[in-house]
DNA sequence: CCCCCCTACTCGTATAGACGAGTGGCTGAG
DNA sequence: CTCAGCCACTCGTCTATACGAGTAGGGGGG
């Protein structure tokens, strides 16, 4: 049982009505605002806080899970509680998938993150047929079956972004769209190469908390919310081609775009 | 103490080596999920859950504040715990600053939310002239004083979104923009009239959980994350004349763009 | 010298109990 | 019948304790 740093964490108020684990997790809080705990530092121990305070463990840790539910800090099992560190993002422009874009070979994300100096990774990779949800199938104007091809983006082996593209099966069956790896450019480049000369984008962009299964796809931590974002692409006829549907780790990420004020 | 509907919640698997509190809440969530508990509706007390499952009242409440941090239910004291209902979302159209717009008097939150039949409110208005913060100084070519504008807009008396629009002080200053109600189209429109034809706009997303201002402000529930928009706005001239920081509860809204394929 | 094991420390999970405070329905007095 | 007050039920907060499991470092044996 060490001493904690002096003078970094105050008193309670016995007065005041805010709960005492509330008041905790404010000077805690305050502290790693105001930068005294720095990026990935160790806070005191469980025990620690309750010698500190004079208060019961489950106080304390009723106290850090405010803050881990807040995205604050993250505990580790045997080792402590640490501030987490702001990850680098990872920008996404409004114009990646201009035209000029798909000339070379790889794909946007390799591009991206090999000139952000990261090592990108794809996995997952799966590519089938199957009935679309209602939701994809109403975006696609109403096919009974799609081809989808799902995978997964890592960041210097950190899962940042899952992401499952749909496209009207008659319209993508025995094409190099099924394919795995479908060439330079990918699915775009193919589906212009197809006559489907694309037009514009929508997309939709949401944010929430994940569903245990992002969790564990994207391994979050916790206080971490997704962006939701659902890209329907059209050609030049008004048909939609492709919806994206795409999940992110929302610290992973800023959405960038570029508006017309006409 | 009164018996659960039969058949809805299931028995504990004491094999598994998951924890008990994330069995029960891994139950309840599913039951949530198919519709057992429909939105809005009271889960069974937590003293019904004790006697249920045959644990302690903590480890209930446990399992109740997993799914509270996943913002599935919220508690109300001296009620019990509810099914969160999904509130209905605003669109935000990336048009919605197109030129055409700012012709009618009324502001576009104002125009979209009566015709989606929702009862609009804008509060705490407050316009004052402040030393910007650096990242907003930045954005505008490094202004030492800005014009500062924050309000914060409601629906059906339910807070959404809290904005603050910063201009240079030398375009802003003795001009219908500082004024509280700057006029029918805005400051958009008022910025044009001055001269400043808008351009384009840049607008940067990202999303993360609320800080207890944004909470308190927006009386966000727990497990509701924030989606946070910066938008800056440029004159033909390419000079930066707004910076407008949003925060808007990320349940509230679905974010739409429309980018071209060019 | 190296490696294994023990130990002390960390957080994770769970129990049992206590009191407080908000809510809403019932009951008894008027 | 009305209404005030009581009471049962709800969640909120806090204490005290126990054991399990992951981690890291030191010490001792090979």
């Amino acid at each position: 049982m060490v001493a904690l740093p002096s003078g970094v964490l105050g008193a309670l108020d016995s007065t005041s009505d805010r709960a005492v684990f509330r008041q905790i997790a404010d000077q805690l809080r305050e502290a790693i605002d105001k930068g005294r705990f720095k990026e990935g530092a160790k806070l005191p121990s469980e025990s620690e806080l309750v010698e500190h305070y004079g208060v019961s463990r489950m106080t304390v840790r009723n106290a850090l899970s405010v803050l881990q539910g807040e995205g604050l800090v993250h505990s580790e099992h045997g080792k402590g509680v640490f501030v987490r560190p702001r990850p680098p993002v990872r920008r996404l422009a409004s114009d990646r998938f201009a035209r000029r874009h798909r000339e070379q070979g790889k794909s946007a994300f390799t591009v991206e993150a090999e000139a952000a100096g990261s090592r990108p990774e794809v996995d997952s990779l799966e590519v089938k047929e199957e009935r679309p949800t209602q939701d994809v199938s109403a975006r696609l104007g109403g096919p009974r079956r799609v081809l989808a091809r799902r995978r997964r983006y890592l960041l210097d082996g950190r899962p940042v972004e899952f992401a499952a593209s749909f496209l009207p099966l008659d319209l993508a069956r025995n094409t190099p769209i099924a394919q795995p790896n479908p060439g330079p450019g990918g699915i775009y480049a193919r589906l212009e190469e197809l006559g489907h000369r694309l037009d514009h984008f929508e997309e939709e962009i949401r944010a929430r908390m994940p569903s245990p299964a992002e969790i564990r796809t994207l391994r979050l931590a916790s206080g971490v919310p997704v962006i939701h974002l659902i890209r329907t692409a059209f050609d030049t006829e008004g048909r939609p081609v492709e919806v994206c549907d795409t999940v992110m780790a929302a610290d992973a990420y800023v959405l960038a775009y570029q508006l017309p004020a006409t």
